[in-house]
DNA sequence: CCATTTACTTGACTCGATCCAGAAAACATG
DNA sequence: CATGTTTTCTGGATCGAGTCAAGTAAATGG
């Protein structure tokens, strides 16, 4: 899996550019990067990027399946390398930090409903909500001894 | 079950008005309304309600637990006044139609993580993403005998 | 029926995301 | 390396969902 970044784009069959270069390096870094935080570290790397240029190389990737797009309730959608496998996600509540869970079943759609009233389902997205362990000190502090 | 509206909202500790009775009433009839929906509804039955004051009650209601919110990836949020127990949704991913699937379990959070990383959950939150029976017959036509 | 508390109105505004038309750059050739 | 075609990038307008803030109105409880 250590592919040369420019590879991962040519293998998928897209052109190598400098923005591109840097979305991915950025996704790498931030496992779970909002577009925002994307246009933000791609211009401090490279000067000036459109906003335009980030959501079109994020969206074509998330057609190609080299990225995945979540979009946990109240935040803006996140982007993630981690495309393949299924995995689920933990969400805080109050800071939105946001981590992996490994699936269980690893295959998709991983859960089958137990109705499916006709739908052809290819997808099973599951999201925990909770409080991330920084939070949970935050509201409630230790007892000072 | 069959409370009149109104006592639904006094044993809740709300004040009864119109609008609220009307919004009720909307999310009765529309088990999984948009906000939107909502307002054009409830303007059709009583003339001018403002935006605000919708989605004020529908916010109340949430924090109160009358109400539950849910937001689909790339679908505006939907109500529902299925609350208590914590079944899951079928959404497609064509025309956006929702639809409850019962929980197997039945307890909250009905799913525990293999891992936590340390969170405290307290939901989890399903979504069967695929393609409702309607949505199927328009993209693959049933070949003519 | 008055006071208090809670709800509603209005209108501007934020924020994430998307659309459009034109300029620029990457790739496949000769 | 010159050329043409295709794809990507720029800049700015625009959209839709949702929120904020200040003032007005209406529901409860004495």
């Amino acid at each position: 899996m250590d592919f040369a970044p420019e590879d991962t784009l040519r293998g998928a069959g897209l052109r190598v550019t400098k923005p591109r270069l840097a979305v991915l390096d950025v996704l790498v870094q931030h496992p779970h990067a909002t577009a925002d935080l994307v246009v933000h570290k791609v211009r401090a790397k490279l000067g000036k990027v459109s906003k335009q240029a980030i959501y079109d190389v994020l969206a074509t990737w998330v057609d190609v399946g080299l990225v995945r797009r979540i979009e946990p309730a109240g935040l803006p959608a996140l982007f993630e390398t981690r495309a393949g496998d299924n995995h689920h996600h933990l969400v805080c509540r109050v800071c939105g930090h946001t981590t992996d869970v490994d699936c269980a079943t690893g295959v998709r759609p991983c859960l089958t409903p137990s109705d499916d009233a006709g739908y052809s389902v290819d997808e099973a997205e599951v999201v925990f909500y909770g409080l991330c362990p920084n939070c949970q000190l935050k509201l409630e502090p230790p007892s000072p001894t």
